[in-house]
DNA sequence: TAATTACACGCAATCGATTGCATAATATTT
DNA sequence: AAATATTATGCAATCGATTGCGTGTAATTA
């Protein structure tokens, strides 16, 4: 199999008894050259099979068209969501993207940082490992002022944008939902809580019971390091087996939450009658369990779009430097799992 | 904000009064460096910042270092995996990924495939789009020796390597496994029958009726374009009005299984007793349904990790030039929507 | 001591496209 | 007709790292 040799601007141009820079401009349509010569360069170019060496191009110009993305993992709706928005606004905008997965660890977050840094990615994007509790690794994209945003889990560290959800409000939101459904003793199921999302999920939790009336009481609050199904099931056997039992559960995301309804239904506890849940996140799973599970309807998509749009804005046009919070809207989705009450 | 200049190794050079090439050696440890100098030189690099340019380096060397990646669409729990498996094995190897989406267009799969070239990436992965029925967008790459693999969505046209599962054996073993559960009258929900995929399962559908003497009837198959949820609960809701009704059906893909649960469900049709069901591709889903789908197994990550390995070994060292069909394993998985007889 | 080898490093070209600064040719204005 | 403007194109440096080839010095061998 022979491969055929690269064909460049100059194979173009000496085919033509041109310049290489005439060819060079003659590709980008400049107006400084004639008519004539653009359509033969073209002609020319098709006929030869050239294809442009962004390589080259992203040497002599210092931009690369390419940012760079380091998320947790793709397997999860969420991220994977958020990642096709990402990509979709990027490529609208010319761009494209390097992916790349830290699994929730600090180590492969900081070698991803790295090798994005010296593939010379024109920004990232980074929704922050579960591990993740020093940032120093971005530093170096903050001095060469390589745009960066964090999406989700974020840090106010950085003086970054940031686009995010409101989670203290729509976890005030989930739980107020859940007494107004009635429920006496609410129970949550929390993510680390050094990471802001899940934090504030529990602070908007805390501050719906007090607002209230009702207290916080720690033995109903279990913190779980990954939300897996696995701690999720267990935490729920934990609080069910309690007495008095909660009638309520507020978890910081779906996966548990369908885990504490399998479980419920095992020992024989109807849902939402003796127990209400509601998660968070929307995810697929969410309309498949049975009773279909309320929970926190979270833009994913959006995020990723948004993420994109604020990192590729100019902003050196602007003189204020400002870092922008964007905080989008959620929504309470109300199923069946929640619905003592008809609306 | 001050942006800080880029530091290079003439910087170094000049810093330390050595060559640039002394620098470039030293920073790889070239034996042909002293060890003296090589401490130096690190020295001097990380305490002036120093990030190797990529950009650069791939010019000089004609090699990237990163693998394009073509899907139909991340937001789906079998692609997630299926790149997660490819990041991971990449990264191992030293390599990066751009990846892109084709949301199922052709358009957008040659202007990906095009972008991808033009980035001069080492090798490519491909899992095609629903509507591609012309592959010439990938002939640059055969005929410039860049490494190509088809994942799971293939096309033969190219004679290139491909990763797949049987999917003829997997829905044979899937009907089958109806059949063996008493099942009569067995439908099947079909995917496009230009995408190999799912016209290999159809086949291996028809291949089951047939050996158990049964006849393949085409009122009990329907073709669905996208295999979404909405198209699956149709047919469902089309099939189950037959009479006599299906008491089997073997669907593409797990999304129209749960469709077909639900609406049978609706129906007041008992499963498994009165309608059995498998589907395809044991996604998330399929665990949370009730009751719980039986599925076919498909080995998403290992895909992933063959292809990028098959993608970045070394074909040059072998005089044989095959084109490997990889076929991967699949298990069924038995479930409660299919167990009509205990094992 | 002379000759050979090993070691450590420098020179300069190269990868392919871009672009500021000429310059030549033609067109327009006065 | 001379001066100026416009149009079309070329020259050559540049981006930063890599690498084949050459050379000077020190170490080893005959």
């Amino acid at each position: 199999m022979k491969k055929s040799k690269e064909v460049t601007i100059y194979d173009i141009a000496s085919a033509l008894n041109v310049s290489p820079s005439t060819v060079s401009r003659a590709l980008k349509k400049h107006k400084s050259i004639g008519k004539e010569t653009i359509k033969k360069v073209e002609k020319k170019a098709t006929q030869m099979g050239y294809r442009p060496n962004r390589v080259a191009a992203n040497l002599r110009t210092q931009k690369t068209n390419t940012i760079g993305v380091i998320v947790p993992r793709v397997d999860r709706p969420f991220i994977s969501t958020l990642i096709s928005g990402i990509e979709s606004e990027a490529k609208a905008k010319g761009y494209h993207v390097i992916f790349t997965q830290s699994h929730d660890k600090i180590k492969l977050e900081k070698e991803n940082a790295k090798l994005l840094f010296n593939y010379r990615v024109d920004g990232i994007i980074v929704s922050l490992a579960m591990e993740t509790n020093n940032y120093d690794h971005f530093l170096p994209f903050k001095d060469k002022d390589i745009p960066l945003v964090f999406v989700d889990r974020v840090t106010e560290s950085l003086d970054t944008d940031l686009v995010v959800i409101d989670n203290t409000q729509s976890a005030q939101i989930a739980t107020q939902h859940l007494i107004d459904q009635g429920c006496k003793r609410i129970a949550h199921l929390a993510g680390a809580q050094h990471r802001n999302v899940y934090l504030n999920r529990r602070k908007g939790y805390e501050k719906a019971l007090l607002e209230n009336g009702f207290i916080v009481e720690k033995k109903r609050i279990i913190e779980l390091k990954q939300l897996s199904a696995e701690e999720g099931y267990q935490s729920a056997k934990t609080l069910l087996k309690q007495n008095p039992r909660p009638d309520g559960i507020f978890t910081a995301n779906d996966t548990t939450a369908v885990s504490v309804i399998q479980c419920a239904k095992e020992l024989g506890i109807k849902i939402p009658e003796e127990l209400a849940v509601v998660g968070f996140n929307n995810d697929p799973i969410s309309t498949i369990i049975d009773p279909a599970l309320s929970t926190i309807n979270h833009p994913a998509r959006e995020m990723g779009e948004i993420a994109a749009r604020q990192l590729l804005s100019d902003k050196k046009d602007s003189i204020i430097e400002s870092s922008n919070i964007i905080k989008l809207k959620t929504e309470l989705i109300q199923r069946a799992s929640s619905t003592r009450i008809e609306k």
